[in-house]
DNA sequence: TATTGTTATACTCTATAACTATA
DNA sequence: TATAGTTATAGAGTATAACAATA
């Protein structure tokens, strides 16, 4: 029995329950296989890079924001800042009308390590996609899109 | 901007990296969210339950197959299955032409565990799910078979 | 000697609870 | 009193290194 049927049954709601579960299994592969893959460039984990990520694209953001945005805990964000922080990729600073905040921002270094991460990091799930025709890369870019939306839901 | 949007461009190719980054960032936070809506219906991980829908497929198999196929070191693996042993999940025997190995086979609680928790344990998943149209959930397909080659290759 | 699995140990990531400082 | 963040602590999951038993 192929496993990538692209069939779309007219009872393709009857499939629910097997899309989830092999959905599940492979999401819970692909993660360990991805911190595997990992290049160790610098010395940055998986979690902090995507925080990088966030701040490259937003520049400057509550510690809580981050934590929400990432669907961690405060105290598990302020772990991750304060690696950043220590290796010179962020700074913190006090929010100015709220003085409890802590106002996250990157730095030139952080961008540049997100410009050159993004490259290498995702290099070897690239390589993985090369050989992969447009309707696949589509519906990966459709599944990610769906994930990422139900992840943060 | 829609983010899922079905195009197949002629240059779909040069698309890669960012399908590779956003597939990447996704299966992340995926997982995360996976690990967190999990029904503590029974007292397995994630990793204890994936070795047992493995041996609910193929019955029997040694230590380090399941490690391999887990992609887990040895001690990963031994520690699952004593956890799993403990319960009355699985079982271990010496194995008969070479006695180093150990078989590991799913007892019949096992079975009806896999099978129970298969339904409930993805139940949150499968309601993220119900509200899609068929040609998304034949992408999940598509990409849950993807990313398995992927993961397992 | 090489291989299979186990034990001992440590590391990473995350969480909850209690605390500090602002609001 | 409530909120933003931090510190202290604990737990889950994984890895590497050293070891035992067998090939």
């Amino acid at each position: 029995m192929p496993t990538a049927q692209p069939v779309s049954a007219p009872d393709a709601t009857s499939d629910i329950p097997e899309v989830a579960s092999v959905l599940r299994t492979s999401v819970m592969r692909m993660r360990r296989r991805l911190a595997n893959e990992r290049h160790p460039d610098n010395d940055l984990s998986l979690g902090s890079m995507a925080v990088l990520g966030a701040l490259y694209a937003c520049d400057e953001m509550t510690l809580g924001a981050l934590a929400a945005r990432e669907r961690v805990q405060p105290p598990s964000m302020t772990r991750m800042v304060n690696f950043l922080e220590e290796g010179g990729y962020v700074v913190r600073r006090q929010g100015e009308t709220d003085r409890r905040q802590v106002l996250v921002s990157i730095t030139d270094k952080g961008r540049r390590t997100v410009r050159k991460d993004r490259l290498s990091r995702d290099a070897w799930l690239a390589q993985q996609l090369v050989d992969l025709d447009a309707d696949e890369l589509a519906a990966l870019r459709t599944a990610a899109s769906i994930m990422e939306r139900i992840a943060t839901s």
